[in-house]
DNA sequence: GTCCTACGTCAAGGATGTTGACGTAGCCTG
DNA sequence: CAGGCTACGTCAACATCCTTGACGTAGGAC
């Protein structure tokens, strides 16, 4: 398979498409985006992104391996999103809420895409340097090593899985979504009361509840749950 | 759109197909996750699914709208499995964990069927079932409605978001999955030490640790949480 | 200018889900 | 046990998907 890829800062020829479009790695990333923003996830295929681009589809093979490593393109550019701007304060628990709700708004802010990319590992720039602030966080806070990484890894994954989830959410169709808003509100509220006591005692509480993202909530038990094992070390 | 699919109460014609195969909705859910368990991800497909069959692919069309409503069918086995003997000791931390750790494990079985399943509200009996087992154990705990309500929300959602990331990364064609892996071994073991201090000083437990799924360590940290605030109400 | 080659384009191959038409084989009725 | 109705398995076709080899033009280097 000869090289049909040539990395970005060797290129030199920036001929124009026929439509008058000149190409480059970080334009059909942010098509991409914009493509998938506005005509949801099952819109991103290499033929509209190329008619989105004014491109023949196959020139994407000019920059991009496969279609699977122009998501990892895309992941690595929600990453940098919601890293760009963020100072570590020294107060660790701080510092990681801080993280973790800037990483939860921005694959909110584009559902569709978080829904493709949030988990894939891309080992690239800006997801080597969320890692490592992360762990700079908790090594400075004085976790243990051990216990840093494990801690790590469960606040990362508990950070894009709550991604994902509600993404998801955000990402359906209208009607399905409402449907699913409904369903507390309806059928959850019709059951018998009697079979399901736990859920009849608290319907409203649920209701009223499930309309908001539980990821904050679960980012605040993690957090208190790191918080004391700190302390027992000590 | 003449009704192309019967309900299965109604079915009498037991035709068997020229393989010799009695088609069932039943043995199709069936076939199909055996399909995903051995042959990985990327075998649950119409056309690989009615040659598993020994049946024409368009036959399972008389069984399912679509493939989407097949994969709802076998959301609703996988849901029934994850729960299927489970039986509360009393032991609402215990209990909670076997919970969570069914759930995951379930998934994980079936990792192509649970990416696409594990975010939608299916408001059916065995979802239903799960949501008042949960919230009976943690109102007969003693935690307070409000608080057992976030706790619940946190705790189903963290539940399936690792589902769905661990699923995800099971899932993957295995070519990008064990690009994923590799990620840790390589990629991040030849990093500059002096620009990522906390990454060179951790790379080995890191990927040791990155080989695993993050969510039995997640769990406990929400159940530590979750016991130091039932200890504070009292 | 002139050459070289990067890269946009074309065409094709083999996947995918899905549907309309067709005819046979299974059940029901008598 | 004959006849008919129709469920349902099959076939063929469509539109779309990703991907790749071949081709030739136009942009940059000298």
């Amino acid at each position: 398979m000869s090289e049909r890829v040539v990395s970005e800062p060797q290129r030199r020829r920036r001929r124009p498409t026929k439509q008058g479009v000149v190409l480059s790695h970080e334009l059909i990333v942010h098509t991409a985006l914009r493509l998938v923003g506005q005509h949801g996830a099952e819109a991103l295929t290499v033929r509209r992104l190329g008619a989105a681009l004014g491109a023949d589809p196959s020139a994407v093979y000019r920059y991009f391996q496969s279609a699977d490593d122009l998501l990892l393109a895309i992941a690595e550019e929600l990453i940098a999103r919601a890293q760009d701007g963020w100072r570590a304060t020294g107060d660790w628990r701080a510092d990681l809420r801080d993280i973790g709700l800037r990483l939860h708004a921005c694959y909110q802010a584009h559902p569709q895409a978080a829904l493709l990319a949030a988990h894939r590992t891309t080992g690239r720039v800006h997801e080597i340097a969320a890692v490592e602030a992360i762990l700079g966080v908790l090594r400075t806070a004085g976790f243990p090593d051990p216990e840093a990484v494990r801690i790590y890894h469960a606040f990362i994954d508990q950070s894009l899985g709550f991604a994902v989830l509600d993404a998801a959410a955000l990402a359906l169709p209208a009607v399905a979504h409402s449907a699913d808003l409904r369903a507390w509100n309806a059928s959850y509220a019709r059951l018998d009361a009697a079979a399901n006591p736990h859920i009849a005692a608290t319907v409203h509480l649920l209701a009223a509840d499930m309309r908001h993202s539980g990821y904050p909530y679960a980012l605040d038990l993690l957090l208190d749950a790191a918080a004391a094992r700190l302390a027992a070390t000590r």
